[in-house]
DNA sequence: TGCCTTTATGCAACTCCTTGCATAGTCCGT
DNA sequence: ACGGACTATGCAAGGAGTTGCATAAAGGCA
């Protein structure tokens, strides 16, 4: 789907390795898009291929060598393209939802159990987002410019958290009586 | 991952064809679990051969003949060890946000287009989420409690929508200024 | 000294899911 | 009489994503 652009989007703001790519992913883009290791190194592979994508070897002395990746002028015309076109509204797949339908067939101990394990996960998952916003919001105003659109997304993963979280509540309350 | 258990935790309740499970599918679980035509029968083939499912061929007159697939024991058993364990968080990929993160690229006008198509969209998904729950609470007392897990479900959907809408409220604040 | 983590990339095989096409009769509206 | 939606299933091909393995050197910790 949009993978592609995704990498697009990070190497357009900055060139680099597969491995960088990454890292960034799980310091950014992360909350929102998840990507293994091998899925990235088979797209770069891919959007090489097909001219989005440059890539110079980097050998280094005390570490393995690198391939530095960076958009070319047709790399650079697909994700202004892409930008300009409509997006799928998301698909959803959530396999914690399918056993709390099919819960019937379990004891609710087992969900309540389940569901103590997810809180757990979107309780960190919220306290990082949070700690994010707070060094956002203390940049000087000047700073804060240039992030403000990831700051919008950051703000639906808050936002979104803090909801998964107040229903979790209401589960606890149903599954108590 | 969990379209199998899906699947099995709708024939539990009652067996039917391929073409039935769809119709399920987009009535109920089909807020948090999407497939496609295709991927129920090949996954039904798939169960089938595993041992979970078995089918008797209905022939019809002014239709054409169908497969009624239900659980084996096998499947059945299949469902039980699956709801006892242990589900793994959900992955997000949410192609909008990507679109936004990489928004500077691309212009304001843009983006309010890009939002407001998808605000339709969860108005809507909103909208026909509500109808369902206020059916469900019209039912008398004895009957929702048949469907109490169902409409943790439909919560999570009502609770889920309401934060995007409320996220995408910030968003056009911010792309006014 | 030995073990674990980090840096860095990739093949091979697999499952999951999508897209496009094909068939074929019935029923409904215009 | 004709077109479109509904009922019902499926093949074939491909794209997206996962899992397991392999390599190899450097740096930190016990």
């Amino acid at each position: 789907m949009s993978l592609k652009h995704a990498i697009l989007i990070l190497l357009e703001t900055e060139p680099g390795s597969g491995y960088d790519l990454v890292k960034r992913f799980k310091a950014g883009l992360g909350y929102f898009w998840n990507a293994k290791h091998q899925q990235v190194y088979q797209e770069l592979k891919k959007l090489s291929e097909a001219g989005w994508l440059a890539f110079a070897e980097e050998t280094q002395e005390t570490r393995p060598d690198k391939k530095v990746y960076r958009l070319t002028p047709a790399g650079h015309s697909e994700l202004l393209r892409w930008l300009s076109e409509p997006v799928q509204p998301n698909k959803i797949n959530d396999a914690l939802l399918v056993k709390l339908f099919g819960g019937e067939l379990t004891s609710e101990d087992n969900l309540r159990a389940e569901m103590g394990r997810h809180v757990t996960v979107h309780r960190q998952t919220l306290d990082s987002l949070q700690a994010i916003e707070r060094d956002y919001l203390a940049l000087p105003a000047a700073q804060r410019q240039g992030w403000r659109l990831p700051y919008l997304t950051l703000r639906r993963g808050i936002l979104g958290e803090q909801a998964w979280l107040a229903w979790a509540d209401e589960v606890a309350l149903a599954l108590k009586a």
